[in-house]
Formats: structure tokens, sequence, C-alpha cells
DNA sequence: GAATGTATCCCTGAAAAACAGGATATTTCC
DNA sequence: GGAAATATCCTGTTTTTCAGGGATACATTC
């Protein structure tokens, strides 16, 4: 692991579907002496060959990729080679993306209007094993705390069986439990999204990405 | 105007709320000696403060904004400066988006994965005033026309209310109709999306940004 | 001018879901 | 061990939705 002070430079990989963002922070850091452009994949699949013979310091990963999501990947990068540090990047400054990306072991997130000098700090915070955010997207994760809503398991599932078209009669056969059970589910998916009705509650579930 | 052949280059400027995309259509381009970088914004009020004082020819313009959508600013600018052509630049390879740009006057659509051998093939086809869609867009936009579901006014309106979670009853009461109308609408609705019931008839809505 | 299509409007009765107000196992965590 | 969270089930009433219909109004097309 590289400590700060040292005069290795950083090796920097960048895992992103998007040409132009690759070729963007390839133009952004190309002159920065700390930093070494390691290279860069454009799908989960390629990113993880060239890890088996090359092991960056830092990868920046964006959370949409073509095979899988940058959150999948994420999570088996982590397993593998816990020692490299990811660093989200995304165009949504979405609590729910955020938050599943940390939760799989990224160390930063960092919005694609960062300027230069926002991904630099991102890069050398993580590198020293601390965590990093854009200044939005910490504003997100702290405006959302407290209304974030937390569902269960069970509730998740019949959420999703709802949000398919399926009756509770229906979902109950799926699920092998009682009507009147998943009318309970029901009840509490309503309250805990404050909703008025199934309709407004598979809306305001659909914006935060919950289905 | 400028026409093919001639030897003055093509000027560009870009809107974009991301520095990374910026920087990376500048680096694609800037050895392009066709091409000149006429410069950039990353906002719609300073894109239109520029065009007070410059003419670019052509204008790269992300969909998404931070002070309004590009298809509203696509709208404006081809009102006031109907010369400039305007390509759609996005992440998003989603129908709606592509139909909107185009029909607030854009002459074509890239998506952010493009190449760069794309990127100037949008610019130096647009150039000669026809259209331009990257290959996945095209893709969808023919894709989505056979399946493609219009919507009333009065339906989308309806619509829109049941979303907010609105009852059949309220509505009514709202656009001044019985319930029994308001109800008609709804069934129409559920025949048009082909949705079991008000709970997947929201979600694919939502899916398809009709709401 | 007749036919066609589409958007809007309305009705009824059965089915489904919402709502109120309970209760009881089973984990899970301190 | 005990509190809290989770998942399960019940009864009965009220409200909303859904699936059949049908009617009018108005523009378009042949």
């Amino acid at each position: 692991m590289i400590v700060p002070g040292t005069i290795m430079p950083i090796n920097v990989f960048i895992v992103d579907d998007h040409y132009m963002v690759i070729e963007g922070i390839r133009s952004l850091l190309q002159h920065e002496r700390t930093i070494e452009w390691s290279g860069h994949a454009t799908n989960a699949a390629s990113c993880m060959a060239f890890l088996q013979h090359n092991q960056p310091d830092i990868i920046l990963m964006d959370i949409n990729l073509p095979d899988k999501s940058g959150i999948e990947l994420c999570k088996e990068l982590k397993e593998k080679y816990p020692s490299i540090f990811i660093i989200g990047l995304s165009t949504f400054n979405q609590q729910s993306f955020i938050q599943k990306m940390m939760d799989s072991g990224a160390s930063g997130y960092v919005l694609k209007n960062a300027t230069k000098e926002e991904l630099l700090e991102a890069i050398k915070t993580v590198i020293k094993g601390k965590l990093f955010f854009s200044d939005e997207a910490s504003h997100t994760l702290q405006k959302n705390e407290e209304k974030k809503i937390v569902l269960t398991r069970r509730e998740k599932e019949v959420l999703g069986m709802i949000a398919e078209g399926l009756t509770n009669h229906e979902v109950a056969a799926k699920l092998f439990i009682s009507t009147a059970t998943v009318d309970t589910h029901r009840k509490n998916l309503l309250a805990k999204f404050d909703a008025r009705n199934i309709a407004s509650l598979i809306k305001t579930a659909m914006q935060l990405q919950l289905i």
C-alpha cells in the first residue's frame, strides 16, 4: 500500500462505458505527476481481466456498466483485491446509489460534474484509507439520512410483487402466506412511504429506486 | 451556413454540466483540423449569454442541465438561432428523451458512450442539414416505434393525478366530471399500458417517463 | 353525406383493496 | 432474560377499483 509522502505515483484505473468520460478524466489527470494512468475498461469483464495482471491503487468506477452494475463489480473486486480503493463515479446524486456503493466497499463517491480539483482531492484522500464524497453527494447523504425508508426483506418482496400487478391473493399464494398477512405488509408499506394509496406508493418507490 | 467542402472549420460549442464530459469531448476533438472548439457552458443561462456574442455552427447539448432541461433550451435556441444545429447528448438511450429532443428541433442524438469516430460523423452529418443518431439510439427509436403508447391530454391529466395518490372521486371533483368518467379513463389507461391494475400501470408509466 | 375513428362522457354490479383494531409467534439484539 | 423488530394471522366495515356495458360530440376521410 502506498502511504502519503511516498514518491511513487498513484496508479489510477477507470471503468466506465462512456468514452467521453474516460477521455475527460485522462485529460484532467495526464499532467499530474503524482498520478499515473493505469488504463481503462468499458465494462466489468475487461476490468476483471485487466486486474489479473495489474494492480492499480485506485479504481474510478461508474455505477452503470453494460454487463453488470458497478455496485456488484465493486463488491467482487473488494473481495478479490481488498487493497484496491474504489471510488464510485456517477451522474446521479441519488442517496440509494451512493449508499449501495458504499455498502459494497467503495471508499468514495464522486459525481461526474466534479472539477479536476475535486477529483484529485478524492484520489488523494482515498489513497490514505479515508472516505471521500463530492460536496453534493455528501449533502444528499445527510439530507436523506432522516427520511430514509428502510424496508424489511419481506416488505421488499411484497412491494415488488405488488408493482408487478399481483393482487394480494396472488402474492399470498406465491409466498405461502395468508392474504391477511399480505394486507398487513401492504398497510405497513403505505405507512412507511406515507402514501395515500398504492398508486402513490409505487410512484415514490420508483423514484427512490426501491423497485 | 457552412457547406461541405468549405475550408472553414466547424465551430463546435458544448453545453454540459459534467466537466469530465466537456474535457473528454475537447480532448477527442482537439486534434481535428476540421473542427474548432468554440467553448463550453455548464448551464443553460451561460450558454444563452455566450450566444449573444458568438455563433457556433453546432451545439452539443446535454439533456440534463442544472437550470433547465436540454429539451427546453433546445427549443428556445432553435427559435432564436435557427441556423445553429443542435446535437443531443445523453447517457440515456430512452425513446422518450430522444423523441422530445428531436421534437424540440435537434438534428441528432449521440450517447455519451459514443466513440470519437461516431462523434465526428455526427458533427459532419448534422452540419449538412441531415439528421444523425447513434447506432444504439436509432435502434431504440425503431424498436419502440410500434409499441409506443400515445395518451390523450385528458388521460395524461388523469394519470398524473392517479400517480399523486388521488382517488377517482377526487380526480372527478378536480376535473368537474363524473367518477364514472374518470373510471373510463382509468380503464383506457390500463388497456393502453396492458396493465393488470394501477400498481403495474404506475410502474410502467414511470419506467416510460410518462409521469 | 356517410363512415370511421377518437376523445370524451356516463352507468351498474361484483371484486378487490383500504381501513380500523385487534392478536400471537419468532427472531434479533442489547 | 427481556425489549424491539419482524412476520404472521384474524374480523368486519367502508371505500375504491375493475369489468361489463353504452352514449355523445367532433373531426377526418372516403
